[in-house]
DNA sequence: CCCTTAATTAGAATGATTCTCATTTGATTA
DNA sequence: TAATCAAATGAGAATCATTCTAATTAAGGG
């Protein structure tokens, strides 16, 4: 949708703020997340992809960059409970308003772009005295088309974490 | 507040039901569950409390009490981000009703007990055909009391996952 | 009291993530 | 351009939570 080079130059810019250089091996990360946007990916899909444009990149570079993207928030860091943590770009318009679906079945996970917490953040902030910088919410439960075999979203299913 | 005889009776007999045996080791994890209802505390939190009173027990086996008494929903398992699952007693009539405010400065977990997603779970219902059975709201954020050595409620905070 | 099965234990195995350290890269200055 | 120095990288070891394995034990039904 955005042009991945108009991107890539925010991003470019985002990190020198930082004092981080946009090496080759981190432009390559990016690249993927950018083509791969729709998925959550682990950080070895990440790496698996990311191998076959920079074949001499290693595991622990990928974590690296994945790490600093995330503490830019730049990506966004999520954990659906299956034992591997998996990253989103997180784009600015988009930021703070994603929930997800997660088929207790086929282990489908469907994104809702929508944010339908903005009152409830208020009501935290009124009530509690927390100002909230992010939020995380995840429902639990059974698509009425689920077929069990639902391939397209599906993932293998783990037990850890 | 409620008593712990009690509970307990009824523990006994959800596992009965399934063709469980409420063991000596499977007791003791409980009773350390409901004395510290108030803690998110991890496998390894509870293998320790457990040890005290029943020092030949096995890690193992806490794991496999963990899991076998999420899998019968009387517990619930919660992963904070920081690399270890948690794991928390669900009583019927709060279960499916709290959430959390994660202080992003001292690492305190304050829990909410309330229900505010209601419409918003019949919304996913209607448009998704989606059946909502368990929900996951957590919010990150800084609560205005914040004094960054919020002891009491504190964790260590670790990297993982 | 025996038998069958579930449950337990200790320790090994696993898998994701992080760390270490020797090497390489790149920007900066001489 | 060469020298320099910090940042970044790669390979593999290390870590840590969790799960598995194999041998042993306990418990309820006949």
């Amino acid at each position: 949708m955005i042009p991945v080079a108009e991107e890539l130059g925010k991003i470019n810019h985002q990190l020198k703020m930082k004092g981080y250089k946009l090496t080759p091996q981190r432009e390559v990360t990016v690249r993927v997340l950018l083509e791969n946007e729709k998925d959550h990916l682990s950080a070895e899909d990440v790496y698996m992809l990311v191998k076959q444009k920079f074949p001499e990149i290693g595991l622990a570079t990928v974590y690296r960059t994945l790490e600093m993207l995330t503490e830019l928030q730049i990506v966004e860091k999520v954990n659906f409970g299956d034992g591997v943590a998996r990253f989103d770009l997180r784009h600015n318009d988009h930021a703070h308003m994603h929930h997800h679906l997660i088929c207790r079945d086929c282990g489908a996970v469907k994104e809702i772009k929508d944010d339908w917490l903005q009152s409830i953040e208020e009501r935290v902030e009124r009530e509690f005295g927390f100002v909230v910088s992010d939020h995380r919410l995840d429902f639990t439960g059974v698509f009425n088309t689920c077929t069990k075999t639902n391939k397209s979203e599906c993932r293998k299913k783990r037990k850890a974490v």
